[in-house]
DNA sequence: GCCGTTTTCGGCCCGACTGTTTTCAGTCG
């Protein structure tokens, strides 16, 4: 089956093609479509298979023409019009733009005059000086394209947010508390805490922006000075992120902050809506003619469309601005909302501290209880807990309840779910826990039909409290496990089990699209850190944002509540079967007694 | 090629930086 990555490829290469003949309009319709695509929250495939060519077009940027190329590459795996376009350009087109400063313009002369058709090429005829000999090239661009090429080769993608978010901190502090610059802002994919980065994004105002910018080239780490202007620069990091900075004057501030938070088929949308109105919107302000009319805050900018302020998260073109217009954007949570943690290893089986090492750690961070769920015991490699060794678990957690104040540890598990849909700890056991988390950790291509019905089948136990990280997948290392989300998400509301927002940076599982789709079914939600030592527990935060990113309020997550309305709602879930197995127990004892 | 509270035709987001040009094309976000 292709995927929205692999259309999304193609009609990006189809855009450039289109661009090196000289064609007006057809790539940027092209890069909207391949735009469209990628944001789309369901594969292509799917689309195409429910709804045919029709749900195709309703994929915003792909009209008739567009849709039935994808239907072509769905149905067939290849598109005659892009076979045909690139037989004059047989050239790794993806391949080459992906290098800093090289566009479509640049392979077709590359291809033409020199014969390169690949990275590989590139790189030979910059060696050799070929490069820099071409007309309206030179020794510079020759020199920028090497080092676009070398840089490419030991670091590609993006990195994890959880991974970049302290090095932002520091740098914005350390930005923040030089008298050069009177405001500093991050922007971009950092502002609206997407799961991965590729670079960052500064905004700042200064009095003096060119002894401002002298400073912002050489703080500390920096490796290397991409670009060095009055108002834009760019360096590189030793650890390779990309930090770009833009000074604006300060009338214009709120403006450019929304502009450079993005992402980008938002803005479009906002300045189509600001055409219409008759205005101009650009990082500058809002204009009618020459006049400002907006554009010192980040609210006015928005107020001046006819839109309530929308939070960064939330911004992606996937309805919110159609929310903001009709004033139906929902109170989403707010950082710090959480104040309990249901996932939490300790040195039981595979974190690195104790129980009440954890338990202090997250009473200091100011949560008010956490739920013990190490591994149980199929997952050998953690050293997984077996039924004794969870109630021993539980008899300590007794004794350290007893002890410590101001946080509330709960029993629990992550349960593992077995092929079959089983669980590896029995029902008895499972009965004694406060939170039953289950997970899917092996196994992870089983086909479709099969892992729903594996799911479904652990949900259905009635001890179950929770589905931890559901779609298990790594980010940049382990893509989702396929299954029907529809069908778990109406057997957990059915059986009132809860789905997991896992808060770790490689998992951020359920994410935004999923989360929204939970929600309109009705389910509840939590939000976990999923951590493995004390640091971890402060992942919360970008669990947080993947709740906002997927419209969440602060009722639907359970663990925004105290711990006795959290108990509440899991004991629900067990109280009818508990409450049976104990008539049930009754009934044998006094059988057995002769009663 | 897409799209529509100005449009089914006639528009299509906007601006900075670089390199190499002697006024701007290409790239990027």
């Amino acid at each position: 089956m292709i995927t929205n990555g692999e259309i999304v490829t193609i009609l990006r290469e189809m855009a450039a093609l289109y661009s090196m003949r000289g064609e007006a309009f057809k790539p940027q319709a092209y890069e909207k479509a391949a735009m469209g695509v990628e944001e789309s929250d369901d594969e292509m495939a799917d689309i195409h298979a429910k709804n045919g060519l029709k749900g195709l077009e309703e994929v915003p940027g792909v009209g008739r023409s567009i849709a039935e190329h994808i239907e072509e590459l769905i149905l067939t795996g290849k598109l005659h019009k892009y076979d045909e376009l690139k037989k004059n350009l047989p050239v790794d087109i993806a391949g080459l733009t992906q290098i800093p400063g090289v566009g479509p313009k640049t392979v077709k002369t590359l291809y033409q005059k020199l014969g390169v058709r690949d990275v590989k090429d590139l790189e030979k005829a910059c060696r050799t000086g070929k490069v820099a000999a071409l007309p309206r090239f030179g020794k510079s661009s020759e020199l920028k394209i090497l080092r676009g090429i070398v840089f490419h080769a030991d670091q590609s993608g993006r990195f994890p947010i959880g991974l970049v978010y302290p090095v932002v901190t520091r740098i914005l502090k350390g930005l923040e508390a030089s008298p050069l610059f009177s405001r500093v802002a991050v922007c971009g994919s950092f502002r609206r805490q997407k799961e991965t980065v590729g670079d960052i994004d500064l905004l700042a105002i200064a009095k003096d922006p060119a002894k401002a910018m002298a400073h912002f080239v050489s703080i500390d780490e920096v490796a290397e000075v991409l670009q060095r202007g009055e108002t834009k620069s760019e360096i590189r990091l030793e650890s390779g992120l990309q930090i770009d900075m833009r000074i604006v004057p300060e009338e214009s501030w709120g403006s450019a902050l929304q502009y450079f938070t993005g992402n980008k088929a938002h803005n479009i949308k906002l300045r189509t809506i600001a055409m219409k109105k008759g205005y101009k919107l650009s990082e500058y302000g809002v204009f009618k003619g020459a006049k400002q009319i907006a554009g010192k805050t980040e609210e006015d900018v928005y107020q001046t469309l006819g839109l309530d302020w929308i939070p960064p998260e939330m911004r992606h073109d996937a309805g919110e601005i159609e929310a903001a217009a009709s004033h139906a954007l929902p109170l989403i949570i707010g950082y710090g909302d959480v104040i309990g943690d249901l996932q939490v290893q300790t040195n039981w089986t595979d974190g690195r501290n104790s129980i009440e090492d954890m338990a202090l750690a997250a009473a200091k961070l100011g949560r008010e209880y956490i739920a013990i769920t190490d591994h149980t015991k199929s997952l050998a490699m953690t050293g997984g807990l077996d039924e004794q060794g969870l109630i021993k678990q539980m008899k300590e957690i007794d004794r350290l309840n007893a002890k410590l104040r101001g946080i509330t540890i709960l029993k629990g598990a992550e349960v593992n779910i077995m092929k079959d849909g089983s669980l590896d700890i029995s029902d008895e056991v499972l009965a004694q826990l406060d939170v039953v988390g289950v997970a899917v950790h092996s196994h992870f291509t089983m086909p479709r039909a099969e892992m729903t019905e594996r799911i479904l089948r652990a949900l259905a136990n009635p001890h179950v409290s929770i589905l931890f990280h559901p779609t298990a997948r790594l980010i940049n290392q382990r893509p989702p496990i396929d299954f029907d989300f529809e069908e778990v998400v109406e057997a957990a509301k059915r059986h009132r089990v809860a789905l997991e927002i896992d808060a770790h940076p490689y998992r951020l599982d359920l994410h935004g699209a999923l989360i929204r789709q939970a929600l309109e079914a009705g389910v509840k939600l939590v939000i976990d850190t999923d951590a493995h030592s004390t640091a971890e527990l402060a992942f919360t935060h970008f669990g947080e944002a993947q709740a906002r990113r997927g419209w969440a309020t602060k009722a639907d997550i359970l663990n925004t509540q105290p711990v006795d309305g959290v108990l509440k709602y899991l004991g629900k879930n067990q109280r009818k079967p508990r409450h049976e197995q104990k008539k049930q127990a009754h009934a044998v004892q006094r059988a057995g007694r002769g009663i």
